[in-house]
DNA sequence: TATTGTTATACTCTATAACTATA
DNA sequence: TATAGTTATAGAGTATAACAATA
């Protein structure tokens, strides 16, 4: 039998699930209503934004996602303008994705809304819990992810 | 600015879906190797395996899902025929939900590797963080769930 | 007539695997 | 031979609208 408090006994493999997801809900419909933007959108405008330039591996490698996700990712994100890709001058297999003035724009639209789901992590959480939970949540990232 | 600690400096929104989503990788891909299986899919069966019978809605209710993710779901168990759908005789727009005997086989195939995961994830926590980071995860889903 | 359980459709986001072109 | 990117296919989820059956 489970171990009393134990992860098993918690369900707490389920309840993690529930709980980003049922945040992560919460917060595309946040986003999409003042921004018509998704947070997974958000964030890869986040990365992108904070380079002058940068290739869609490197995309894909900070936010820990494949690179396939990129192509489409990155795609539909261009098709809206909000991104723009050139050809790699010193590398010819690799494209260099760089965000434009619209997709700076939609990107500070979004800061309020976000900041107001932070501020309500924040508040479930208490004073102290954010950075407890925080190195909750590294210590499962460090013990789960293979590779890096 | 954001106050030291606060969500927003830790960046606690994408470090929790990265947490979540690189647990529900590997978890993914263990019970895939020894089971084939998926998370998602070992979740409906061990609900549906809970009751004699149960409709699609309720199932939907009870991992908090909507319903046309449910229809598309267990039509794909059924497909696999881990789980029957008979209509319901007592009301004719329902359909009950019952698990086989090979969805039973398969859901305690999952039982062991799924095991092996919590007890990485109660390591990864440490003995007294796993009830606490459950508590803080419920405080999330009571701050963020709509409707219920 | 209003509500309910399910389904249909169209979309997002992610994964794996196979492929092209370049290094 | 390894690497950057793309494409194809599939799983899992959402939203919305339609449907038949029930209340």
């Amino acid at each position: 039998m489970p171990a009393p408090g134990s992860a098993s006994e918690l369900r707490l493999f389920f309840l993690l699930q529930q709980a980003a997801h049922h945040l992560k809900r919460e917060a595309d419909r946040v986003l999409l209503d003042a921004d018509d933007l998704t947070t997974a959108q958000a964030a890869v405008l986040l990365i992108v934004s904070g380079s002058r330039s940068i290739t869609q591996k490197e995309v894909a490698r900070k936010l820990r996602l494949k690179e396939s996700a990129m192509t489409a990712m990155i795609g539909r994100l261009e098709g809206r303008g909000l991104l723009a890709r050139v050809p790699d001058p010193e590398d010819a297999r690799a494209r260099l994705v760089s965000i434009t003035p619209s997709g700076r724009k939609a990107l500070d639209r979004a800061r309020r809304p976000f900041a107001k789901i932070n501020a309500r992590l924040d508040a479930a959480l208490g004073r102290a819990g954010a950075p407890r939970f925080a190195r909750d949540l590294e210590a499962i990232l460090d013990a789960f992810r293979r590779d890096e």
